[in-house]
RNA sequence: GGCAGAUUUCCCGAGUGGCCAAAGGGGGCUGACUGUAAAUCAGCUAGCAUCGCUUUCAUUGGUUCGAAUCCAAUAUCUGCCA
């Protein structure tokens, strides 16, 4: 594969890691201080723009008043090919999008994949991928790919399980010990990393910043995460403050490892990595993670944790103030509508989410007035496609009637046609919202589509 | 024809005098889902309504302060014996 021919990755502008006060500093080694700069746009790079990663910013997002804004449309270059942002990414957690195949991802739009370290190291093992030659070629996605971390798994296995934090029982003072009575917690996290108790067969797993980096090495993507804690919003400010010093320490180990494990290989890969910006609802929190994380010779970065949705495009545009401004930003896990348009004309360039595909296992899909479930009973004889003039592969091809069919007999096409439709509809949205900043009309296309969806009117097309 | 056993709210199925409008499944209806422990989860599922009231456990008639539960007759079904 094109892997073969690359020339080992050297990330960032800044060429080390900024020495920090914390007793706690892992000395960055040789090969990683004496590092190039940036390999991708040198001369000294034999394939430019080819087989490295680079990112170029193309038109900047001007207010109604003039001017100009956090947003803009952008390129991310990959050994994989190039991505347009902002541009959606399709999420597929276990090396699949899940209920639809490789080649459907790529016929409805998605311009990359996202997998998950922490789900893929579990089942099959990362030696499996890595044997099959990475990421891409084992699920048969020629395009981009990115692997999480396994960070989100730190929350949604630990202190985040499910809905067991009772927003009124909680004092919201507890750090990260409060879990339903009854409940187990499958992730604790201490300085050096987490233990994951695995809910396939309840085995003891080590996930750290140098495990997780080897993970996603083996696994290959072209993009990874740095491993990350993710809080709630219901952890302590005390607690935000001494997990947000342990994700800056951590993504120093990130970088570290990296740098390790790629001089490491032969053939040197090129994998590009992201560090993950937490902090909660705290301005200062953000702001400082993004001014030390940003320091660091990262790719580009990941906007994560918790996000109240009122707070989403303050919190982002935070980010987007302080982070340097020639590297990506990676929004981690919104798709709403109102999320995306808010996010972008905040400076994010590239969003991921499991919503589109989980929610169409559910039966829901979306609409340009919304979305609704398919399992409800109007929908029996509604011959119509799931939206009118969709381009889809779904809608092109099927009704709601006969989707409604499936759904309620449990016949598993159901869910590769909703899922189809439901990722069109997000990716399809993030390229009009790109197409709409390179012509102008940004504002335009957020007043007439959010105005058209949030109409909380019952579906118009199903009565 | 004789003997024995059954009949519960859409379905299956608990319940053998008051705590029963009646457990638990299934089905149905509605809703939720934002870096996937998710083909998951939650609520509702006799009627009307604010506590509460009204109809309901094959049918009819009894016993009792009180019956899905006890008695009798009838109907239907299932076994076994002729």
């Amino acid at each position: 594969m094109a892997r073969s021919s690359q020339r080992p990755a050297r990330m960032g502008q800044n060429g080390g890691v900024p020495e920090t006060d914390s007793p706690l500093d892992v000395t960055t080694p040789a090969s990683a201080t004496g590092a190039p700069s940036s390999a991708p746009s040198t001369a000294m790079d034999p394939h430019p723009r080819q087989t490295a990663f680079s990112f170029e910013v193309g038109t900047r997002l001007t207010n109604a008043d003039g001017s100009r804004s956090l947003g803009r449309t952008g390129t991310i270059r990959t050994p994989h090919g190039d991505i347009h942002t902002p541009a959606f990414i399709a999420v597929g957690t276990k090396a699949t999008v899940k209920a639809v195949l490789p080649e459907a991802v790529a016929d409805l739009g998605a311009q990359a994949v996202l997998a998950n370290a922490y789900h893929l190291y579990l089942q099959p093992g990362s030696d499996i991928l890595d044997a099959a030659g990475g990421l891409g070629t084992f699920m048969n996605w020629p395009g981009p790919t990115f692997t999480d971390s396994g960070g989100f798994q730190v929350m949604s296995l630990g202190s985040g399980f499910k809905k067991v934090i009772d927003m009124q029982g909680s004092t919201a003072e507890g750090g990260d010990d409060q879990v339903a009575p009854g409940k187990e917690r499958l992730a604790n996290v201490d300085e050096d990393g987490v233990w994951f108790k695995s809910h396939l067969n309840g085995d003891r797993h080590r996930f750290s910043p140098e495990i997780s980096m080897g993970v996603q090495h083996r696994i290959g993507a072209d993009i990874m995460f740095a491993f990350d804690e993710l809080t709630t919003l219901h952890n302590s400010r005390g607690y935000q403050v001494e997990s947000l010093e342990r994700t800056r320490r951590w993504a120093k180990r990130c970088i570290v490892e990296h740098f390790r494990l790629t001089d490491e290989r032969d053939p040197k890969p090129y994998q590009a990595l992201f560090g993950v910006i937490q902090g909660a609802q705290y301005e200062d929190l953000r702001r400082k993670a993004c001014r030390d994380l940003g320091e660091m010779p990262f790719d580009g970065f990941g906007i994560g944790g918790a996000l109240e949705k009122e707070n989403l495009g303050t919190i982002v545009g935070w980010c987007s103030e302080e982070l340097p401004e020639d590297k990506p930003r990676h929004l981690l896990g919104i798709s709403e509508p109102d999320d995306i348009f808010t996010a972008i004309e905040n400076g994010a360039d590239t969003f991921d989410c499991v919503s589109p595909t989980r929610v169409a296992r559910n039966s829901a899909f979306y609409t340009a007035n919304g979305r609704f479930n398919l399992s409800g009973r109007r929908y029996r004889a509604d011959f119509t496609p799931l939206q009118e003039d969709c381009g889809c592969y779904t809608c092109t091809h099927y009704s709601r009637a006969y989707i409604h069919h499936l759904y309620k007999a449990k016949e598993l096409v159901s869910h590769t046609l909703i899922s189809i439709h439901n990722e069109y509809f997000v990716v399809s949205l993030v390229d009009r919202a790109r197409q709409a900043i390179e012509t102008g009309t940004f504002a335009e296309l957020k007043a007439s589509t959010l105005g058209a969806y949030y109409t909380g009117a019952p579906d118009p097309q199903g009565l």
